[in-house]
RNA sequence: GGUAUCUUAGCUCAGUUGGUAGAGCAAUGGACUGAAAAUCCAUGUGUCCCUGGUUCGAUUCCUGGAGAUACCA
């Protein structure tokens, strides 16, 4: 039996201290399920770990992609399930960390797939978007995959408010032929491994405490040089993130300095409440105080070693 | 010390010709199957500074007090 030990919760909470620690412990390695921290050109602003926290334990898909590539969640899940595949011949344990929610589901549950949709529908789909308004989204939904269109009326009506979940709907079923929901559900997904699933939390004040110090800490470790650096390449997709986008309007002329750094910790604390939100759904996850003693966390691992092998 | 103005939501403020109040931001809750650190949706009870008075009724008018700001000494 395979086991995935993975780590959950919003950003500062101390998710890579403790991935190193249970790393060190079970002697395996660590994958990191982070959509930001793949880009090497971006260190500081995504808090990958130090040079000593990465020599303490070997990590995968930090700082292995450039912003230049395009990279999408289903790319990450093969990718992922490919390096489990190979970690686990040599250790049934390992260790999975992340902050991207979505990116977590993809290595745990799975995606559908999806066929690879032309960039040239994507193009158009934008350019009609930016004429039309969100009303054409919803129109080519009703007409491409009214199923679809039924369905998130009722259960789920804000959803039709959403450009980029609209455009995703309308372009698989433009691009494909097919409606977008005629491949929700298909595949069967199956893992090779069991998810034991760690939850870190820590009350709302000091969570927000320790976001502001961590910024502070960035840009004490040079975040703006960081920045500046990326400025040119602010339009790519990596860099529609906390950290960067704050400081790209400072550069901009659109806000103080000041300004731009409270806004940072602002879209962080909001970055980690959306976090919460969705890591609350997570299946069979075992919550932990952010203090809660290293020791007790690898008890109740190695209990749910024991329950799954009787 | 004197005079004037101000004190309402976490913050900045509006408002009630006397019938216990509402904007922006913040905050909170939620959705989310290839842009996800993205994107989208929903949510406004607060001793209207305190005290006494007038009134059927005061956050609103009047007395006294406290605090803030400006000017004059």
């Amino acid at each position: 039996m395979n086991y995935l030990i993975t780590i959950i919760g919003p950003t500062a909470i101390g998710k890579t201290s403790l991935s190193i620690a249970l790393a060190q412990h079970f002697r395996c390695d660590i994958l990191s399920c982070d959509s930001r921290q793949f880009f090497r050109e971006m260190r500081i602003g995504t808090a990958v770990p130090s040079e000593v926290e990465l020599q303490s334990a070997p990590h995968h898909f930090i700082q292995n992609k450039s912003i230049f590539e395009s990279y999408t969640v289903g790319d990450f899940e093969q990718e992922a399930i490919a390096k489990l595949d190979s970690l686990f011949e040599k250790n049934n344990i390992q260790i999975m960390v992340g902050g991207s929610g979505l990116y977590v589901d993809a290595v745990l549950k799975g995606f559908d797939d999806f066929p690879e949709i032309d960039e040239n529908v994507r193009k158009q789909i934008n350019a009609d978007f930016e004429q039309f308004g969100i009303t054409y989204l919803q129109q080519e939904l009703k007409k491409n995959d009214p199923d679809y269109y039924q369905k998130l009326s009722l259960e789920n009506p804000q959803t039709l408010q959403n450009p980029q979940r609209m455009k995703r709907f309308v372009e698989v079923s433009i691009g494909s032929g097919k409606p977008y929901s005629s491949f929700i559900g298909q595949k069967k997904n199956s893992r090779n491994f069991t998810p034991i699933v760690i939850g870190l939390e820590a009350e709302r004040e000091v969570m927000y405490d320790r976001i502001n110090q961590r910024v502070d800490l960035m840009l004490q470790e040079g975040l703006m040089t960081e920045a500046e650096q990326l400025y040119p390449h602010k339009a790519l997709n990596a860099l529609q993130t906390v950290g960067y986008r704050e400081l790209f309007e400072y550069f901009d002329g659109i806000v103080t300095l000041d300004q731009a750094v409270e806004n940072i910790k602002m879209n962080t604390r909001r970055f980690a409440k959306r976090q919460i939100t969705w890591f609350k759904r997570t299946e069979n996850a075992k919550w932990f105080d952010y203090q809660t003693d290293r020791t007790a966390i690898i008890e109740h691992i190695e209990s749910q070693f024991i329950i799954h092998n009787s």
